[in-house]
DNA sequence: GGACTGAGGGGATCGCACGA
DNA sequence: TCGTGCGATCCCCTCAGTCC
């Protein structure tokens, strides 16, 4: 009881020295002039953190899929794979509502033919360091569909979309990043307007470090987990996709995106 | 003088170890 | 397994200092 005061003094000088900190590191990473912030207030000091956080994340993304171009085609595979099995499933089962089988297959039908119409066009000379957030993140993506090529990571993720602040569209889809350094495409669903509803989020993995010449380099994607674990964990769980086999009308690839 | 900010303090809650 | 004790932490309120 008596040592509760120390120990919430402690604690209070605790957070004052890392907000201490976080001031000077984020000061000096946005190359501002500390003597002019003395007064920044510690609410100051968290707003122009997150800022910078995000905006470092932008930049990673933006390097990431600069650097490996597989990123969409991963997706795509994936995504064909997932409507072939849904297809499977819903002919092998009873009970569902005819009109609803059928919208929903329509639905993934558009949704994969926004996919395969995407242009590509060629890959961009390397991009510069990630140093500079904000010109990397106006730089246009280039990104081209080769053929699914292994190690695309099923890995789920917390993603807030809130949170993905002016996230990249492709062909109506829209990729942000995710706390861990993985991306998450987002699928536009037409029951809600547009930015005021729900997305169904879909998660991929670049699979790459972030393009070399980072400045701190702290701040590089590491992929968090290998193909095999994520395979194995989400495997099985439906019946009939874990004991088909191959999928209706395709090669299986172990190396395209399931959420199973 | 009022608004704002930071510090201190008290109560509540959480997490963990320990014994019955 | 459950109850209990205890330290750590969180949350809220109050007060003092500062600024406009």
């Amino acid at each position: 009881q008596s040592s509760k005061p120390i120990m919430e003094k402690r604690r209070r000088a605790r957070i004052n020295e890392s907000l201490g900190q976080l001031k000077t590191l984020i000061l000096d990473a946005l190359k501002k002039d500390s003597s002019r912030h003395s007064k920044l207030e510690k609410a100051d000091i968290l707003e122009m953190t997150v800022k910078h956080l995000r905006n470092l994340q932008r930049a990673q993304m933006t390097a990431a899929l600069s650097a490996d171009p597989t990123v969409l085609g991963k997706y795509r595979a994936g995504f064909n794979e997932c409507m072939n099995e849904v297809t499977r499933f819903l002919s092998t089962c009873e009970g569902v509502n005819a009109d609803v089988r059928t919208r929903l297959l329509s639905h993934l039908s558009a949704c994969l033919g926004q996919i395969v119409a995407m242009n590509y066009p060629p890959p961009p000379p390397p991009p510069p360091p990630p140093a500079q957030p904000a010109h990397l993140a106006q730089q246009p993506l280039h990104v081209q569909l080769p053929p699914a090529a292994a190690g695309a990571v099923p890995v789920p993720c917390k993603l807030n979309p809130a949170e993905a602040l002016s996230p990249k569209v492709y062909g109506g889809f829209q990729l942000v990043p995710a706390t861990d350094g993985q991306f998450a495409f987002l699928i536009p669903n037409p029951a809600f307007p547009p930015g005021s509803g729900p997305v169904i989020p879909l998660y991929a993995n670049a699979n790459v470090p972030v393009a070399a010449g980072g400045g701190s380099g702290s701040a590089a994607a590491t992929p968090s987990a290998s193909p095999v674990q994520g395979l194995t964990s989400f495997g099985g769980s439906i019946g009939p996709a874990s004991q088909a086999g191959s999928p209706v009308g395709g090669e299986r690839s172990e190396s395209v995106w399931r959420p199973w």
